[in-house]
DNA sequence: GTCCATGCAAAGGGTTTGCAGTTCA
DNA sequence: TGAACTGCAAACCCTTTGCATGGAC
């Protein structure tokens, strides 16, 4: 069984909640799909696709669940809807994310390049960082070599 | 007359639009209550409360207008639903956010400290860098202290 | 006078909820 | 067995749209 599995198992246990089909099937399409920052109706027509029979309504309270034991977490991208990320338990911090304008392409971006700036906000407002979220927008590579 | 209400006037003449009382009203509105970070159905409450009679339509419109017209700018604050915040004409970046995790404080903060970052971003990943949005979460000084 | 903007109400899209039946522990 | 979970459909909320009226230029 893989550690992520384990790891649903138990915060489920601590939250007294049941390990279901459902929930583990979500949870691994979440991680097989991270990249591609799923929002409910992904997951529900993907579940389809794999002959999966699930409720538009389990996948929101999954989803819901996932959030509340903190192995999945909301990104918004300007896009109007809410799409998740799992949170990689070896990372505190989520990624950031490079949104190109043009193609709407996302980017992970891993490099936790905000540590001073963290320590700066600590001693400007008094404010203790426990998170963070950083979207760049701008164009991205392929975007911009087509351009010129 | 204001500086920002010129600003309004010549943006809706450049696209054509026109100049009406509404407008004028929702922007003032945005403007003083920058800090509050309001959404379509706050806005369209402080109207009422102002005896201003403006449908709940207009308001939508508006905001969309003023949007388009490089006004006002969209902020994800992760309690989903749309909020905005006026754009400083001035600035060329949106404010960073520190988002108290307790008790919800929006706190902006204004310094333009990821230059550096959107330096290392270009050659890291040729991603040009247009606008950014961060948001820290964390403590403020408030209930820091109140945890103590 | 012409085009754009407004208000109302209805429609739309995504998300949540109630309930009866099912599954997990 | 009992509490939690699921699927379905209806309800819900926020946002958008169509249309006739009103207003800006």
């Amino acid at each position: 069984m893989k550690e992520i599995d384990k790891e649903l198992i138990e915060r489920l246990k601590d939250s007294s909640l049941k390990l279901t089909g459902q929930r583990l099937t979500i949870l691994s399409l979440l991680i097989e799909n991270n990249d591609k920052h799923l929002n409910a109706e992904d997951i529900h027509k993907l579940l389809l696709l794999k002959k999966e029979k699930v409720g538009i309504a389990t996948v929101y309270r999954t989803l819901s669940v996932l959030e509340k034991l903190n192995m999945i977490a909301r990104l918004y991208i300007d896009d109007g809807c809410i799409r998740y990320q799992v949170i990689d338990p070896g990372k505190e911090h989520e990624h950031h994310h490079l949104i190109c304008k043009k193609c709407g392409k996302i980017i992970d971006m891993q490099d936790d390049l905000l540590d001073s700036l963290e320590e700066k906000v600590k001693s400007m407002y008094g404010f203790k960082v426990l998170n963070h979220k950083v979207k760049f927008y701008g164009l991205c590579k392929d975007c911009l070599e087509k351009s010129n």
